[in-house]
DNA sequence: GAACATTTTTTGTCATACCAAAACCGATCA
DNA sequence: TGATCGGTTTTGGTATGACAAAAAATGTTC
């Protein structure tokens, strides 16, 4: 029930995370800057190293830091690239669970679903071109399955950036990132990415035809043939 | 394994937090279990408290263990409710992003559109008959905007139920526990309750006469009209 | 001015100590 | 018997000091 937050009490860290957390956030400590030496929080603010210790390792699995040993921590604006890590994370919690890759899986039919009717509908001149592109470069790699995979994947990634919102790309980053190690070791005989390729093409097809009722169409189509070579491969289900 | 950024160097608390994620996983430590306490894992891992309390911290930030002040922590599998936490970190951190307001927005109404279409098509009577419920209920809420709230999201909640996903619930959670506090101190005139309500059973009418078109183009009128009073509220755009 | 050797910082880790809150336990009392 | 109350033990949060090793800074030599 009680969805936790009980932040209540305190613990002495938790100030000093939020003094460095405003500091980044308002930019008096740059992106690029390197936190003060420990020694020097210690005296700045009268807490103990032990305090400070564990205030930088919270900033640093926030992500709001990179902290390599033996070095200064470096600070990082909190931004996309800084989110995909955590977001990976989570991914694979979410494939962890029960049923999680299905899960995920058809959350990527549905949203891509969308994305090629928004395509469809809204895709500029220039959106068209460079689907064209990464289709042609898609066909051109059918022989060599690790230069198809990485096709494929920017294919998709094209339709990702057509709506013109930056976290659509990085939702795709996110998930193939997940995708790469488990793709790679997938067996692709050219046949398949032959297939494969039609399949984009129609995709493509449909786009260039303004229709996304097919755009969708063929989009399902081709992503639960991927789920097929998913459960193929993976007899886990 | 190695999710995280760089395994290059050797910090003494990863082997432990590495131990205790399998003990995790693997069961050893069931959910509600409590860690040994630090003197104890002191002694059997033969290393400072410091660097168990490091581990310790570290396994909290993940998320594996829940670890309230002066109290052993608790371990906690991870699941959709731990990963909540993290992925509300996320969207705020992509809300602080240039229009990260109208971009996490547009990317709700596009995913809202894909439901409302997937429900038009696939809905069952039982899904139908729960987004009545909610439908009535958010009519009888016209007058008091606080219940108002609840019941709007309740509607859309329901919504994101509809295609077994539980994916998508846990999204609309962490869209909501973000919006929740912002939306609350909008000013919400019964009139606009009124109105809104009235979208919703646009949208409600389109999914039981199993017409996709038009539930995603009530859907995305609604929400335009609820960017619309947004814009109006927070002026910075 | 560049390559090398040396000194100083700084982090990672350990050990110890103390306090206060929590957990534990036994005695008391209804 | 069972609940309550008080004190004792355990345990986490913090502080302090120390040391090794790596990094950074400095100086030295060619």
């Amino acid at each position: 029930m009680g969805t936790d937050t009980h932040i209540s009490e305190h613990r002495a860290a938790d100030h000093l995370i939020s003094v460095f957390e405003a500091q980044i956030r308002s930019g008096a400590l740059a992106e690029g800057d390197m936190l003060p030496p420990e020694r020097e929080i210690v005296q700045t603010y009268g807490v103990s190293r032990t305090v400070v210790r564990e205030a930088v390792l919270a900033l640093s699995n926030k992500g709001l830091v990179q902290a390599r040993p033996r070095h200064r921590p470096v600070v990082v604006k909190p931004g996309y690239d800084t989110a995909l890590n955590v977001v990976q994370s989570i991914v694979g919690q979410l494939l962890d669970q029960p049923g999680g890759i299905r899960n995920l899986f058809d959350l990527r039919i549905m949203m891509e679903a969308a994305l090629v009717r928004e395509a469809a509908l809204k895709a500029t001149k220039e959106d068209i071109q460079r689907l064209k592109t990464a289709l042609m470069a898609n066909e051109a790699a059918t022989g060599n399955s690790e230069a198809f995979f990485r096709t494929d994947t920017a294919f998709h990634g094209v339709l990702f950036e057509i709506p013109n919102n930056p976290v659509l790309p990085f939702i795709h980053r996110a998930y193939t990132t997940w995708l790469a190690p488990q793709w790679t070791q997938m067996p692709r005989e050219p046949q398949r990415n032959q297939r494969n390729f039609q399949a984009h093409k129609r995709v493509y097809e449909a786009i260039l035809h303004r229709d996304p009722d097919l755009a969708e169409k063929e989009l399902r189509a081709h992503l639960a043939a991927a789920w097929d070579q998913v459960c193929i491969t993976f007899e886990g289900l």
